[in-house]
DNA sequence: GTTAGCACTCTCGCCTTTCGAGTGCTAACC
DNA sequence: GGTTAGCACTCGAAAGGCGAGAGTGCTAAC
């Protein structure tokens, strides 16, 4: 069993490594941390601790190093026992509201900041895109016979395409063929799009082009929905931890975090839950196993989610993180609520 | 003055030197560039290279890396000299076409594939967007009281914002809306708008929340201007090169290309040149100072110009280099006019 | 003008030594 | 029985010493 104690010395010893970045001694916890004991005591704790696979030695005779395990304990700790405590929003708020209208916009700009904060490479992924709704469709003209088609969705989502059309079309044309489809495709998710395009090619007098035109802007979206869907900040951030002062693993960290598609996968299964962590190998991507990634959702008004996650070694503040990140998507739920969709 | 065998021997050590990252020495010169000499030859040249401000000795027993002089000395060589012939177009454009329809798109990948392929940084500067001169506007509902906002510009470059209107105007009202203010301020550059609004106050007819929204996207775009104008690619390349090995210099090299506004400034000068390069300290900015910058500008249908920058060690592979940059930016020039614009 | 030869310099890698932080263990203490 | 002081021991990091090798400058000969 592992008792108090031994949970006091384990949480000196990652609050500790996580400043410091350097195995800890015995006598440091003793002095800075738990000064009612002697580094003799500590020292059988953390022999211990050792023993139970927490805590491990990078050579015989240095300080203990906090192992997945330790993390995890902490973690699991921090987040069961109500610990974290989203800070209510403090009026960021509207000071970023009046210049950010399109979803995307918010939740990017949200991100950096967060990265910029918190000095972690942050990933955020948007709502899964074929599940949007459609509003309307609108198309403008360009030049003699080119057009811009103009989607929008429920989740304030805003998407546009050049299509071809026939030259003879004047603007009030597009105009009406606009209005003719969006009531058509209102509604609609973007992956039934396809189907209707079908049924519909009996009522030839909507510009067949234009109908392939909107065929092709759903099926690029559809693509796109998962290579667009994850937006990655502040990769840069990881050259501030030492664990990464060896510029192979940067280079590593760095090409893992581009190949979007393992990150999209783990945020996935994130997307779920409130928030939660992985430490290590438990990530499943092999270039991050010495990474940990901590996942946290929001939620738009019309139940599409997304989630935010910080990456970085897995010596990271789990505390604060938490805490931040946590508040972070309840302020980006938030904001996401009040300002778009219905 | 130097001798025409000087320049060969320069030349040698400086592509032996982008090769190997190592100082050059005589014996290496004399081996695999220039067999018809001696070695002492070759020594004897490179002393008065260096006595002449070409070449450097990091210490008195080693060979010798050159100088900012001896790669500006080179690339002007290159540049005044024709070595420079772009290759025709290979039909990439083609490729890309289909799928890229707006301007930034295509500047990106672009951009993207560019820095990918030579494993330097890659800046793209955009066209300045106060110049740009508006083709159309239309006005999309969103909510009862909201409304998309799309202006067209002559570059092909498509903006949007979120506007307020009042609540009691229909899906048609917004469309002859939108055709009023076509009319009004098609042809007008961005910057003009704001002092055409004033004289319009008058036709109040003009819903007056949109016609504010209309200033304010005005507005937000010439702020736009310099923080969006310029877009970076592949900075985590600046890994690869030997030498940023040490993470600060690394992290010294991302701030510098984060900040934007200094390169904005550089690339600006360059823009009305073909191609130029900046070696060393030349390019202006602290943290580049062991830099070079190299830029070549391109040019949309209508005027407008902007440049395609390489950002990497000072020991680039400057032939390549100015061929593929000079390649790019022709190539982008191609594409921008045949597929945009009038 | 070019080259061969030689003495000289300086870095780099390798080894050894020293220093110190930290441990494990034992014996004494409360 | 849990806690502590003390001591011998281990091992990595930093410092110093040494030899090898690459490269130079200079001189004298071709």
């Amino acid at each position: 069993m592992i008792t108090e104690r031994k949970k006091q010395v384990l949480e000196a010893v990652i609050k500790d490594y996580v400043k410091t970045a350097e195995p800890v001694g015995s006598r440091t916890i003793a002095r800075h941390y738990m000064p009612e004991y002697s580094s003799a005591t500590i020292r059988n704790e953390m022999s211990d601790l050792e023993e139970m696979g927490y805590l491990t030695q990078p050579h015989v005779s240095s300080g203990r190093v906090p192992n997945v395990h330790a993390y995890r304990l902490y973690v699991d700790h921090l987040i069961n026992d109500g610990l974290i405590n989203p800070i209510k929003d403090t009026g960021t708020e509207k000071a970023l509201i009046a210049r950010l209208q399109q979803m995307e916009d918010v939740v990017c700009t949200i991100a950096q900041s967060l990265s910029d904060m918190c000095r972690y490479t942050v990933a955020v992924m948007l709502p899964r895109q074929k599940d949007l709704r459609i509003n309307s469709l609108q198309l403008m003209p360009i030049s003699s016979a080119r057009a811009l088609l103009v989607v929008l969705t429920d989740a304030g989502i805003i998407r546009d395409a050049v299509v071809q059309v026939s030259s003879e079309l004047t603007a009030d044309d597009l105009y009406s063929i606009s209005r003719a489809m969006s009531e058509r495709f209102s509604g609609r998710t973007l992956s039934e799009v396809q189907g209707l395009l079908q049924g519909i090619a009996i009522h030839a007098k909507l510009e067949p082009r234009v109908m392939q035109g909107v065929g092709e802007l759903a099926k690029q979206m559809e693509k796109q929905a998962s290579a667009d869907q994850l937006r990655v900040f502040g990769s840069q951030n990881i050259l501030f931890h030492t664990e990464f002062s060896d510029v192979e693993k940067a280079r590593s960290f760095l090409s893992a975090v581009e190949e979007k598609q393992n990150l999209l996968k783990l945020m996935s299964r994130g997307v779920k839950q409130g928030i939660c962590a992985y430490i290590g190998h438990e990530n499943g991507i092999v270039e991050l196993e010495d990474c940990s990634v901590v996942v946290a959702s929001y939620e738009m008004g019309n139940g599409h989610r997304g989630s935010v996650a910080v990456i970085g070694p897995m010596r990271m503040p789990y505390q604060e993180l938490l805490t931040t990140l946590s508040s972070t998507a309840s302020i980006l739920s938030g904001m996401l609520k009040n300002s778009l969709g219905a």
